[in-house]
DNA sequence: GCTATTTGTTCAGCGATTGAATTATTTGCC
DNA sequence: GGCAAATAATTCAATCGCTGAACAAATAGC
């Protein structure tokens, strides 16, 4: 589970060659227009030889093609545009969650190709017919992927709760899940992907951070360094620093939801006193609205705050008010700690944002010692209800990008 | 301010014998005994013939030599150990305290090979005559460090503040320093380090970062991810990650002595309510204790509380109790965020940590939903008093071991 | 004294980058 | 239309650094 992208280990010969692949490629990818092999020469430092070889060899592999010539004014010899190719390897996203399950599938350049989402109430499931009914979607998913030219290289999993190095998933509060051990089960179906080396056929991790993973790789580049909170009836965390996911020691980063926001409050079932999910979580908030939980399918609880909201009732606009106090206390927290400046809200946040942001600032701008010199932006994610699942398709993409030489050695 | 020791650029030609300079240098730093070039090139995959290669050029350059033949039993020629120099480069740490002035001469091996402390209240001393004093007794030490055939190669300076990417002391609220440019007024004095490749010759940072690195890189090595807590009128946080200081987006980091534990408490003079400071700073404590703040010298108030409480005084040891109650909250903020698995308590705390770190355990096993499965540990801090100047000096010995090339391209 | 064993070095070979020269292709100007 | 300037991309000998195998060095055990 964890990422290393920087060498760390010996450099061989051909690591060099490795290491160039990605640079050039991963320039290639984070360009803002198609670039030309002289630009990428210029921008990587290396020479134009180099890079002209680099390439070929990017080409030959299909990683990347040619697009129609850059527009570029002026004398000489045009260029050729290098773009990434829209077939090749691709990623699996899987999710499931609590009222649905997600499957998509992500090409090189972040573009989601394919999409599928099954509306149930997945509380009564058993993991196991839960997983088996993922699989047959992504199976579905694979032969439309195929018709595009696509190949499968590595699926990521994404789940509401607490997963382990080895993709156990230890907890899952709000699905019912405990100690599912995910590959094992899904070990029993046929597999659905091809193997590359350097990249896993299968990770399995929490929602949040694969949704912090995919609000990184979105279109346009933000930041490369942020907070994002998926606000759903508990309330995760995805911490990108420096432009990798953080995940902690043991990969359990992020549980925002119990921070202590009133240390003497109420008990949460955490075992703690006052944690956040008790006063800004989606269960809270519906009953601060005076909202009746039992006639609210989870999935719509989050709309029809917002409507309330929109059609300025009084009892929905004060709940927002107060979670969204309760949330600015714990992310002012996070920033005098990390000294992050930008804070995402996703997950069914993110339709809530107009009226939780403002309370979120002030309580920053109240509490944040350097709120001074360096403002913090908060805002909603770019990415829509499905954003695990986009991210962690999204995540095995940029693996190939991140390590193109697994991918080179196995098309020849 | 940024340290990224991934290369991340452009892999030349000549970067893949700096990486495996690098690499087996730093093998050899991290080794717990003198490892010969057959137990290199096989820790680090390199093969016997580069390895040696590598190490030619690491001792010409005076960076390791050989040591005596590393006890080992059974048949064949005997093996040379490869230690790091006690001679050639190191670094020199600075700090500027409330109450003290520190120098100190810091080796490849991360020993201390000289200190001096110069204590005095340097609140109603101007910065430039404070810097002044201090650069007197870098000279001195730069002597004596010559005197061991040491020399000078960066400078690192701790200050308790905030400092921007210019070495701007933006803030030292304690000190009574705003807006200083230690950078310029240290330019008035003669240089006092001889310049390498990739050494800054002047890095200034907060006292938490640096202490935290001190703690980092001290021995026996610990953990490469852990949480230190300098605890003294301010409090600050040094976030270690991976083997790597976080800094933040502006460096600006580990302002731990704010996060709100008690979000509508005391008003703190950040202009926030509740924050950690007004319940686990120096200050507070000591009142709690009943102790009045005019009679205690800054510099003997903790080691006040340390006499009472061992004596068994009931005003010490709750004010003690309540103390690590508040940071014990925070603390459990930060672990559920990060999931870090150490807690180091640092500065005035290391001395307090018999009576905090009951509390603070507490607070976590109650608020970390994590904790049943991955014990945290709380422990107070290996080095001394001059922590952060020592965290400084070793922070710049730290480079030249990890980027080694520039030095050996300035000795020949 | 001989063998087994391990360490460290030497050397031809090779892969990848380098830098200069060369080719390719377009714009602008007369 | 033709020519010079300009920019893009390729070709190729030279070079740098790693590799693998053979070899020399040094010791313990019998």
């Amino acid at each position: 589970m964890s990422l290393t992208h920087a060498p760390a280990g010996a450099v061989r010969q051909g690591s060099l060659r490795e290491l160039n692949l990605a640079l050039v490629l991963g320039r290639i990818a984070t360009a803002d227009r198609p670039p030309s092999r002289a630009d990428l020469a210029t921008a990587t430092g290396l020479t134009r030889a180099t890079v002209s070889a680099v390439v070929e060899d990017l080409l030959a592999g299909r990683l990347v093609s040619e697009s129609d010539p850059a527009p570029r004014s002026g004398a000489g010899r045009p260029a050729r545009g290098l773009v990434l190719a829209d077939q090749g390897p691709a990623g699996l996203g899987l999710e499931v969650n609590v009222d649905y399950l997600a499957v998509c599938v992500v090409d090189l350049a972040g573009q989601v190709r394919h999409r599928t989402v099954h509306r149930a109430d997945l509380r009564p499931v058993p993991p196991a017919d839960a997983l088996a009914l993922l699989v047959e979607m992504a199976g579905a998913a694979r032969e439309d992927a195929a018709g595009h030219g696509l190949t499968l290289v590595g699926a990521a999993l994404a789940v509401p709760g607490l997963v382990d190095d080895a993709g156990l998933v230890r907890l899952a509060p709000n699905l019912g899940w405990r100690d599912v051990p995910v590959p094992a089960l899904l070990a029993a179906h046929p597999p659905l992907i091809e193997q590359v080396p350097g990249v896993p056929a299968l990770v399995v991790d929490n929602e949040a951070n694969l949704a912090a993973l995919g609000e990184l790789h979105s279109q346009p580049p933000g930041p490369s360094s942020f907070l994002h909170i998926s606000g759903e009836v508990g309330i995760g965390a995805g911490i990108v620093l420096d432009g990798a996911l953080f995940r902690g020691v043991r990969g359990w980063s992020g549980e925002i939801g119990h921070l202590p926001v009133h240390p003497e409050g109420r008990p949460c079932r955490c075992g703690g006193q006052g944690c956040l999910e008790q006063y800004a979580g989606q269960e809270a908030i519906v009953a601060a609205a005076g909202l009746a939980r039992a006639e609210l399918p989870a999935d719509t609880a989050t709309a029809r705050l917002a409507e309330l909201a929109e059609a300025g009732d009084a009892d929905a606009l004060r709940a927002l008010h107060d979670a969204g106090t309760a949330l600015g206390v714990a992310v002012a927290s996070v920033v005098n700690l990390l000294d992050l400046d930008t804070v995402v809200l996703g997950g069914g946040y993110a339709a809530l944002a107009p009226w939780l942001c403002p309370p979120v600032l002030a309580e920053i701008d109240a509490r944040v010692l350097t709120a001074a010199w360096s403002p913090v932006t908060v805002r909603p994610s770019t990415l829509g209800a499905e954003a695990a699942a986009v991210g962690a398709a999204g995540s095995v993409a940029r693996r190939i990008v991140a390590q193109p030489a697994g991918w080179l050695a196995r098309s020849g």
